[in-house]
DNA sequence: AGCCAGGGACTCC
DNA sequence: GGAGTCCATGGC
């Protein structure tokens, strides 16, 4: 094993649990004393102080990107009250230590199709059964998330073993998809065209769509509306059922912040308003 | 028992 | 290109 560095990090600059738990990650484990966090096959442990964390990992660069920390977030938070009234601004109050993290792309894009009309706890359980029964050990209780030659030995009875139900064959075609693309030449297009070229995978729509962008591409300028926005919506925003036109309409109001908004509406509805 | 969970594919028109 | 319907699975 590598050898392990630390770096501190001020309280004042992120709220590791908000940030992990507002739903934008799956692969993270909270301990008595400690967070685990894991992202494609790396690790790092988030160990809370009085005033600052520590974070132990043998990547730092890679986990100062990871967690967005050169990112001015109180820029970001005052701009987008100004555009998103009285419930942004609550919403922003109530998970002000959120930042946008920038996770492993494969693992982001295997991740959603799991979410796809699935609940959170479910979700996590299946992604942590995949990490350790195909993908390279790390430890003795956790392992890398598998890469997608170790993904493409997985077949359909296979993934329904890990809970994937339905999505069990959608996953395997996605997975024979993703082995002919270059994921990497991905980045060049303009959101728009990713967009459709990721609707175009199996298992991946519109919501699904909008999270890889946003979680895996880092683009900002998508709102992924879900159950939880669609109610923040008819709550506070207009009166709607069409995913479509709430997602114009989100999008148009909030335009390259967009990706942030969706993320501090859905921890705080998420959080506060559950009935 | 029925509805919900970070929806998508498929089928009709 | 929009509206309906079906799709596993566990928690409440």
């Amino acid at each position: 094993m590598k050898r392990c560095n630390s770096f501190n990090i001020n309280k004042k600059e992120i709220d590791f649990v908000q940030t992990l738990m507002c739903g934008q990650i799956f692969s993270y484990k909270q301990f008595e004393n400690k967070i685990l966090v894991l992202s494609g096959d790396k690790q790092a442990e988030v160990f809370e102080f009085e005033n600052f964390y520590k974070i132990t990992t043998d990547d730092i660069e890679y986990f100062k990107n990871f967690f967005d920390l050169k990112n001015d977030y109180e820029k970001i938070k005052q701009k987008l009250i100004l555009q998103g009234g009285e419930i942004l601004a609550k919403a922003i109050e109530f998970g002000r230590g959120i930042r946008i993290l920038k996770q492993d792309l494969l693992e982001v894009i295997v991740s959603f199709v799991f979410s796809a009309n699935n609940n959170i706890k479910r979700i996590t359980a299946s992604l942590f059964e995949l990490r350790n029964k195909y993908g390279t050990k790390l430890n003795d209780n956790f392992s890398a998330f598998p890469t997608l030659k170790q993904l493409g030995k997985i077949n359909e009875i296979e993934f329904k073993k890990l809970g994937a139900g339905y999505r069990s064959a959608q996953l395997v075609k996605l997975i024979t998809q993703l082995e002919e693309l270059e994921l990497k030449n991905l980045e060049k297009l303009d959101t728009e065209e990713l967009r459709k070229k990721l609707i175009s995978l199996s298992g991946i729509g519109p919501k699904v769509a909008d999270c890889i962008l946003l979680f895996g591409f880092a683009r900002i300028d998508v709102f992924p509306v879900d159950t939880w926005i669609k109610k923040v919506f008819n709550l506070y925003y207009g009166k709607s059922d069409n995913i479509n036109q709430i997602r114009k309409i989100l999008i148009d109001k909030f335009g390259e912040l967009s990706g942030y908004a969706q993320q501090y509406l859905f921890y705080y509805q998420r959080s506060c308003l559950k009935v």
